[in-house]
DNA sequence: CGGTTTTGACCGGCGC
DNA sequence: GCGCCGGTCAAAACCG
């Protein structure tokens, strides 16, 4: 149970938890556009932020780590915790893949390098599995970061529904999936414990919203563009970037992301996903990241 | 009563 | 071709 994410009291997230992470970091971060993933990292960020659509002034993120290659780190009010933004390309195209598709934060079987390896699988074409036969889902690009908190679920502004959960191979914590309440929003939103470190809540966003917020309803935030960009709506992501300049712990509150890129073109027609709507056109969060940071 | 969560089954991709 | 595993569906159970 994990779930009683939602149920607890679930305070938009205590600004207390500081995530450890990026001073280990050592994340690949390395982009690696052939799935069009994305990960935050030096001027490369920003140009891909760009891309997809976020107007993010270098000044604002976070550059957590070292000093080479810092992570940027988003933060929204919405959330809180630390957060960190993964990729899954990076990590995948850095760790192997051997193991396949694990996602997750692996623990146990990492590599020994390093993380983790937080792959998605490789989209190369993403066929996800669809839904009905025939109908092949067309994976966006997914936003994922990681958030030091005791809760699960983290309040975004969104309200979402949780249609699945399960066991994560290599993870003694299960995966929980979400989707946005919105009927025409097609986003989705996983969610996972590291297993390395279980204070650690791996969200991963796919899609990008085509609503405005619902608010708080526990009594965070309220408006805010957006606690989650819908690019389409707001076109500037209002994260807010907290810069950090330590390596490690900080404390953020987290944020958003958004965005959207399309992965070229890689089918879209037929989409499913968006099926309904989702514009689309320009493409949705980024990927996700790998959190494995942490190596070792 | 309506909406959400839980949970097992099913589907489909990928690696071996 | 087979097995493994991630992701999703859908019915039943819950909850406010």
């Amino acid at each position: 149970m994990e779930e009683n994410k939602d149920k607890a009291p679930r305070a938009p997230f205590d600004p207390e938890t500081t995530a450890e992470f990026a001073g280990d970091s050592s994340w690949p971060l390395g982009v690696d556009d052939s799935d069009g993933s994305y990960f935050y990292s030096g001027d490369r960020d920003r140009s891909i932020l760009s891309e997809f659509g976020w107007n993010i002034d270098p000044v604002q993120m976070n550059r957590i780590g070292s000093d080479t290659d810092g992570l940027w780190l988003p933060v929204h009010s919405a959330f809180s915790g630390s957060v960190e933004p993964v990729d899954t390309a990076a990590v995948a195209a850095t760790s192997s893949r051997s193991n396949n598709q694990s996602v997750s934060t692996s623990s146990s079987e990492d590599p020994p390098e390093k993380s983790t390896v937080f792959d998605e699988k490789p989209p190369s074409e993403i066929p996800s599995k669809s839904k009905k036969k025939g109908q092949k889902r067309i994976r966006q690009p997914r936003f994922a970061f990681m958030t030091k908190s005791d809760v699960d679920h983290l309040e975004d502004g969104y309200r979402w529904r949780k249609y699945g959960q399960k066991a994560v191979k290599n993870s003694p914590f299960p995966r929980s999936y979400y989707r946005c309440t919105n009927i025409k929003c097609m986003v989705k939103k996983r969610v996972e414990r590291s297993s390395e470190d279980p204070t650690i809540v791996i969200t991963t966003y796919e899609g990008q919203h085509c609503h405005h917020t619902v608010g708080f309803p526990r009594g965070g935030i309220t408006s805010h563009e957006s606690a989650f960009p819908s690019v389409h709506l707001v076109p500037s992501i209002s994260h807010i970037y907290y810069p950090i300049q330590m390596p490690i712990e900080y404390n953020a509150t987290l944020t958003s992301i958004s965005q959207a890129s399309q992965t070229q073109d890689e089918e879209a027609g037929g989409s499913n996903t968006g099926g309904s709507n989702t514009p689309m056109d320009e493409g949705l969060l980024g990927d996700i990241v790998p959190p494995g940071m942490r190596n070792r």
